[in-house]
DNA sequence: CCAACGTATCGTCATTTCGCGATATGGCAA
DNA sequence: TTGCCATATCGCGAAATGACGATACGTTGG
């Protein structure tokens, strides 16, 4: 289910210098999490490599704990974000990864159409 | 205009390493801008350098004249594409600097809060 | 000046998104 | 098992967004 190999995108894996590349879905996902300001809000929690759970975010954010638990749901979907659970608490932090890989292909977009 | 000097942003000009940065306005317009499938499509009609009136990209994308100038009036804003007028028609081309940048501070913002 | 053309803006409607409270789900302790 | 606690999901209303046609603006040509 969270298998990361659907990464195939609508990018050509060439090289390629000229090559027009679609915007994958997995980037457009991470376009519209960090489209929205609430979400930046609860993302810069996440500083410096910090681990929250569902409550504190909400409570730092001062938001409803469903809010932050819906827009947690949305950066995970966008890879910017990754949870683990802790017995019936679920930590939140920061996907580096998943961020890296999502702005290397934004950036390969941009390159072809830009 | 095309001054990139108003790169000032959320970003502090500090190389620091734990510098906590908020998202910049400028970047939100250009996240904004590019989380919409409708706008994706129509930069890939900017692949290559290609210059485009409005009328171009309406015919081309599929919309119609009003979608058309609206959208491209988003991605201007987001400083994605600029638009120069040449008598009654007004070009849209990529705006590769104005890209650069929000590329930049999106990745300042993704090192501090990742 | 006026007419014609391309673009921008306006008004409207359908759809989506946001935020909330209420409720359901799942795990831990007793 | 039961009860509690944290999280996820549901249902709703308010607000934002996307698309369109109609209209206003601006420029060129006659």
């Amino acid at each position: 289910m969270a298998d990361p190999a659907v990464q195939g995108c609508g990018v050509d894996a060439a090289g390629g210098s000229g090559e027009i590349v679609e915007i994958g879905e997995a980037t457009h996902e991470f376009l519209k999490a960090l489209a929205n300001p609430t979400r930046q809000q609860v993302m810069m929690l996440f500083a410096r490599g910090a681990e929250l759970s569902v409550g504190e975010v909400a409570e730092r954010a001062g938001i409803g704990q469903s809010t932050a638990s819906e827009h947690l749901a949305i950066l995970r979907r966008g890879r910017i974000v990754t949870s683990r659970r802790v017995g019936k608490v679920v930590y939140y932090r920061s996907d580096r990864e998943g961020s890296i890989a999502a702005l290397a292909d934004l950036q390969a977009y941009l390159r072809s159409c830009c």
